[in-house]
DNA sequence: CGGGCATGATACTACCCGGTAGGTGCAAGA
DNA sequence: TCTTGCACCTACCGGGTAGTATCATGCCCG
């Protein structure tokens, strides 16, 4: 078990010669695709037709339409952890905390808008039952991670409870509605041309405010 | 014009001589197809094999799968809307009016679970662009209601701002984390078959005082 | 008791879509 | 100039699924 790829963070399930380049080029043309169409509804035309290209290029970097999507969920919740855990460890009081990761969880919502939407869609739903071996190992690969950065916020929670910095709660029921007005984002916001770092960061503080109070004593 | 059906409720879009049970029968079993499977995964055949009949019964029924997901969209609001509504119309200050049209959603959501789930997790895109003239219609019915909804909680929002009761908050943005919070429970949640009213109060009063926190001043 | 109608089953059709097989053009080395 | 291999395309297949056309079975009412 030398050799294993690093556990932490599961392999792309594209095909093993894929350039980095090129399969980025499709992972991008799908999250667009799924996030107007969902998932099933889309049809793998549709993606080549948003390249200018056709069914043989996708098919050239990934084996299936499942794996598609399961590294559009990995890549998505890969660069969530990688903007949040650092803040998470920070040695910043919790409520502090707290407010930065809410405010860079919403700012990175928006700013890779398709790629997040797909995400916080979920995925369990749309493979139930059909799905390869390989592909369940990286389902699970997914889970996982998904798991890893709830706890992020259950461990502030718990910390700032400790410490009194907020009400008595069960950080593990609270975590709940905290990433719920966050992830309802993905409903209701549509990214827009003009609309810039403004408009946005104005989005993040009602989110950071809103949170911060429903947290305190 | 004198002979139109109410605009404010619009009708269902089941065939014309439908029996009312026939046609609720079919529409449960659809939303908890959906609630699995998800719109386009779920088959007509997988609505019929959940009530013991084929594909003939459906159709019987409904003239196809997108009137059927618009008519449960249609319940689901309209019970949403019967619970809720007398609430914000009540004389009750505006922190507990608030208090109680979130313990109602979450309770309702909870309570009726498929039909909810489905109706939460949207339809614009489920259906963009494939709808005939009278889908068209009963979609926008649809989206007259929602908004109609969230403008219940707008209103209690500005009322409050107003009387000093909540903190300066622009309430057209301030319901979007609200609505989230709650919404977000169709993500989380399942039902249980032993857990009943207590868990559901639990968790509805965590919402309760996550929002009512979340607002004061 | 017989006709009509609501209710539903059966047996199709036409089409769409994921996936595959094999080919083509082009760039880089020798 | 020949060769090799990558990147991608064309053409197709097979299974699945929405929707339809038609037939069977009761149940109510005269």
């Amino acid at each position: 078990m030398a050799d294993m790829p690093d556990a932490a963070e599961p392999e792309s399930g594209a095909r093993p010669a894929a350039r980095v380049e090129g399969r980025d080029a499709i992972l991008e043309a799908a999250a667009a695709a799924f996030t107007e169409r969902g998932y099933t509804a889309t049809t793998i035309d549709d993606i080549a037709d948003r390249l200018g290209a056709t069914k043989g290029r996708v098919y050239h970097y990934y084996r299936s339409k499942a794996d598609i999507f399961l590294d559009i969920h990995r890549y998505a919740m890969q660069r969530m952890l990688d903007v949040v855990s650092p803040i998470a460890r920070s040695p910043l009081p919790p409520a502090a905390r707290i407010a930065e990761m809410v405010r860079a969880h919403a700012l990175l919502l928006m700013a890779s808008f398709p790629f997040q939407r797909v995400s916080v869609q979920g995925l369990e739903r749309h493979l139930a039952g059909r799905v390869t071996e390989r592909q369940r190992n990286a389902l699970d690969g997914v889970i996982r991670m998904r798991d890893a950065y709830e706890a992020l916020f259950i461990g502030v929670l718990e910390e700032g409870v400790a410490t009194g910095a907020f009400r008595p709660l069960v950080a593990r029921r609270a975590v709940k509605p905290i990433l719920g007005s966050l992830n309802w984002l993905t409903v209701w916001y549509r990214p827009r041309p003009q609309e810039d770092a403004g408009a946005q960061a104005a989005i993040a503080e009602e989110m950071v405010e809103f949170v911060v109070r429903g947290l305190r004593p």
